[in-house]
DNA sequence: AACTAACCGAGACGGTACGTCGGGTCTTAGT
DNA sequence: ACTAAGACCCGACGTACCGTCTCGGTTAGTT
């Protein structure tokens, strides 16, 4: 293969048709089922214009999913640090029971095998996420509503923890939901 | 396929050989590289004696880890709730990082998109453990060292949730290992 | 296995059992398709059973058709050696377009790749025939009603070979009866 | 399988490779010996490149066949019918006497249970010859060196039959070869 | 305005592994 | 001791996709 193809001169309608291929092949038939010859065929477009720009199906997922995610890693802030918390759990049980959390679970599933997807996905889904959560919870800190002794990166552990911990050991989604109740009391433990 | 084969007939040394075989090779070459073929050569069985008592590689590898990790699901209780709280904790993290681990994650990640394995490695693995660090829990509730109006279920996800979190979306092993340390400030917050 | 089952004690039921069900399964389903396994089920036999007694499916396939053909080697006789070879031109296509010629043309194309096969099956069925043959037509030489010059062999062939030659190379059964209406033709052709 | 692949994309190197190790394979292992793996990997290529092309053994061994044998249906015609038939007798003794010869005991046999084979073979293989041999026949019928009242089609039985019939019952070669010594005999029998 | 370079679709190719079928052997129970 | 049953090892089957590799065709930027 050409090392670099020229990204100029790239089909911006072969792109999107991809995308949307995966996604609806995601929803539809599950992503482990997802094979690219499928891709290529709902998308019409060749297999190797998927190869040229996509290094494995875990790495086109991935671009599904930020697509479909966006980039807007902001974190609420009404100055009531449990409300915003409280917020935010229901916006991530929310996407991880939605369509898009299907392609989510796929990608992590294949992550498990493929190092390089999982410092990509952790890159970029990932981490500009939890830094949202810090910054927000050091606001919090700063304004003496959550103790300064516990390092905010374990604080968003214990936020987030539980939630994927639930969505990827298959528990049921209302006892995924359950796990925004937590908020109150995690931020009761966390109180100066 | 015949429907069910004949158990009492079952070969045990088939049967150790495909166990020990498949740990083998997804230590020596990770989960996803991992193939009924070679697990039939290296076991020097045939592919169909691997068909004939299990669905898939991911109902194998089940197998392999509770052979593995064994089926004592006690909690640990030396009347010193965080003590005992970090020395399970400890544990966990020793067996995610070890190759047993390696053979968790890669079911875990299959799971994904196997609802009949993930099931299966629920009620095999995950929810035997939560009920003994549920009981344990309940113990340390009844002496008054934790809140009696927070359920035992939530308490175990804020424990076991940080964990796998960090393990699943591939967060360095001392990461991981950090996780314990929370163990203390979690039980502060919640002691009545 | 065994070098050589001592054959006083081999149960007729399953032999009887195993002949009828190779024959009704080259009619139901046709030679090629039938199965060492399809046999024993059918049959109600164990597979050690057939291959204690049996080397291969074409030599079972061997013993069905002699079962089915008889013994009887003998040539008609009524002094007509035209009436006579047209009687049993007329058998052997009879024959070979029956159910019983399903399992010997299974065991002719079998035999072309299994020289042991071709040998018994030679001996066991072709020769005994081709000598009753030859007999007859000696017979008839020595009445001056057939050339003394030309080897009674050769006489065989020019009977049977167009006969075999378009049942072997699939011409149409009604072709192959024409076969018989040379008979006249041959006759003068070999008349002193 | 797509229904029908573009032959105007087909790898010619691909085949000529598939060809030549299907000959190979069938003169060093014997027909019935040789499978799809074999050929596939004796020509370095993929298996559905085999299938792709090819609905069967039987099917790539007939094309193995009319490769070898050439589409030259022409019967020899010097005046001399008797010549001419044994020349052509002898071709056709030498033809199944040699390696290309086990390549078509192969096609025969496996044709017995394979009606769309044997249709294939009797239409690219043998009917032609048959024609071209009637060609000659009908030529020496005008000339009034045969029987204008024996059918052409049963001549060509008389002539081939025992050839073919010697061939697939197994019998030894040079009882083949005598079966062109009959030619004199059949003619002399068929004169006017 | 024609040229040309790169991407595009299509799909054949060499491969790997799949999950299944059946072959022939071996073991176990039963008669 | 032979049988019925069936699990076992093994090899091959025919299929699904993989990722690579030509092919023309189209399209855009350059001359």
């Amino acid at each position: 293969m050409s090392p670099e193809p020229n990204s100029e001169r790239r089909s911006e309608r072969a792109r999107l048709a991809i995308l949307d291929a995966v996604f609806d092949l995601c929803v539809s038939k599950g992503y482990a089922k997802v094979t690219i010859e499928a891709i290529a065929s709902q998308a019409g477009v060749g297999k190797p214009t998927i190869y040229r720009w996509w290094r494995s199906k875990g790495a086109l997922a991935l671009d599904v999913l930020n697509e479909r995610i966006g980039s807007n890693t902001d974190f609420p802030d009404t100055g009531d640090i449990v409300a915003d918390l409280t917020t935010q759990m229901t916006r991530v049980t929310a996407l991880l029971t939605s369509d898009t959390g299907r392609v989510y679970r796929g990608v992590i599933g294949e992550a498990q095998n493929d190092p390089e997807l999982m410092r990509a996905m952790r890159e970029t889904v990932v981490n500009p996420r939890i830094h949202g959560c810090r910054r927000r919870l050091e606001i919090a800190v700063k304004a003496g509503q959550l103790r300064a002794d516990v390092p905010t990166s374990s604080m968003v552990d214990l936020f987030y923890g539980p939630v994927y911990y639930r969505f990827l050991l298959g528990f049921d989604v209302p006892d995924i939901r359950a796990c925004t109740d937590l908020v109150e009391e995690v931020v009761a433990g966390l109180r100066p």
